[in-house]
DNA sequence: CTAATTTGACCTAT
DNA sequence: ATAGGTCAAATTAG
């Protein structure tokens, strides 16, 4: 039973997070009132602007962005009926397949507002690079089923193919997501921080933007370190606006693969990192606002049935 | 010590 | 049988 999810509905879900994130992040940036921050401010608003346009666009019915509906994925939840899952205590069915999947295809990293928490990884037979799974940190804290897969096409290796699937019910329920908000940060995910990426690795001292809140269960609420590193102007030209979700995914342990380090998050790749790493949830917001719609930008609704 | 990530194994779907 | 997705123990980092 899986919602189908319009083309313009998955454009206008995503364009109205951005829109938020980029008012979040504007707000914090009025707040500081530091002169560097005017660019940012500026992009910013320009970036919310375009946000509310394109979203009242795709309202209208004409999407600004490549929405294609595939219906690749065939494979279907299969009900319990008794002899599958008879006695599986451990492994349950797949997120994936029992919801909607948005499909993104983004330059640099696609944030979507939400903590997630990296839970597996894996070499796709055709893809030279390994897909990175994640599912929302929220998920045992208030049982957002939300998850999300990051893969690099072989063919193009600046691009992040994104893909959400489940609902964000943290985000839904306002009130959860409230609630485990206002631990940390009251109503802001982001933290500003007035720092090169260079600096970022300093950042990855604090815990990653994930709870651990895996089967295990052994944490509960994230740190919420969601960031936003404001170069110094070392390498920026303007103004180099890297939310950071996470301050950096720590992590320095060896990853599987080559490709595995560039993708997962490794200690380097933080906000120092030219191409920020999609995997850590860290993304330099000036990149976001030059080609956040130019890039190729696809929502692709999966119809699990 | 606590928490997050890594990585291999296990399980489901095609 | 194969590929893909998730779990969970082990490892690493703060």
């Amino acid at each position: 039973m899986a919602a189908l999810v319009t083309p313009a509905a998955s454009v206008v879900s995503e364009l109205v997070v951005r829109g938020r994130e980029s008012a979040a992040v504007l707000e914090a940036l009025l707040q500081g009132g530091s002169p560097q921050e005017h660019g940012g401010i500026r992009e910013l608003a320009a970036e919310i602007l375009l946000c509310c346009d394109r979203a009242l666009a795709a309202l209208h019915g004409r999407d600004g962005v490549h929405a294609v509906a595939l219906a690749s994925r065939k494979r279907r939840s299969s009900e319990p009926d008794g002899a599958a899952s008879q006695t599986r205590p451990k492994r349950r069915m797949r997120a994936s397949s029992g919801s909607t999947a948005m499909r993104v295809e983004k330059r640099s990293t696609a944030e979507d507002g939400h903590i997630w928490r990296k839970y597996g990884q894996k070499e796709i037979t055709h893809s030279k690079h390994p897909r990175l799974y994640f599912r929302c940190s929220y998920k045992h804290d208030i049982g957002c089923p939300a998850t999300r897969q990051v893969q690099q096409p072989d063919d193009d290796l600046s691009l992040y193919v994104i893909t959400y699937f489940g609902d964000h019910t943290c985000c839904h329920g306002d009130e959860a997501v409230a609630a485990a908000e206002e631990k940390d940060v009251k109503m802001q995910p982001f933290v500003i921080n007035f720092g090169i990426g260079s600096a970022t690795e300093s950042s990855t001292s604090g815990s990653p933007w994930q709870n651990s809140d895996d089967g295990d269960g052994r944490s509960e609420i994230p740190r919420s370190s969601h960031a936003v590193c404001l170069p110094e102007g070392g390498e920026a030209d303007e103004l180099r606006l890297k939310v950071t979700k996470v301050e950096t995914t720590s992590l320095g342990s060896q990853p599987a693969s080559p490709a595995a380090a560039e993708l997962s998050s490794s200690p380097d790749v933080s906000c120092a990192s030219p191409a920020w790493d999609p995997l850590s949830s860290c993304w330099e917001w000036d990149q976001f606002v030059e080609s956040s719609f130019d890039f190729v930008s696809r929502f692709i609704d999966f119809d699990d049935f």
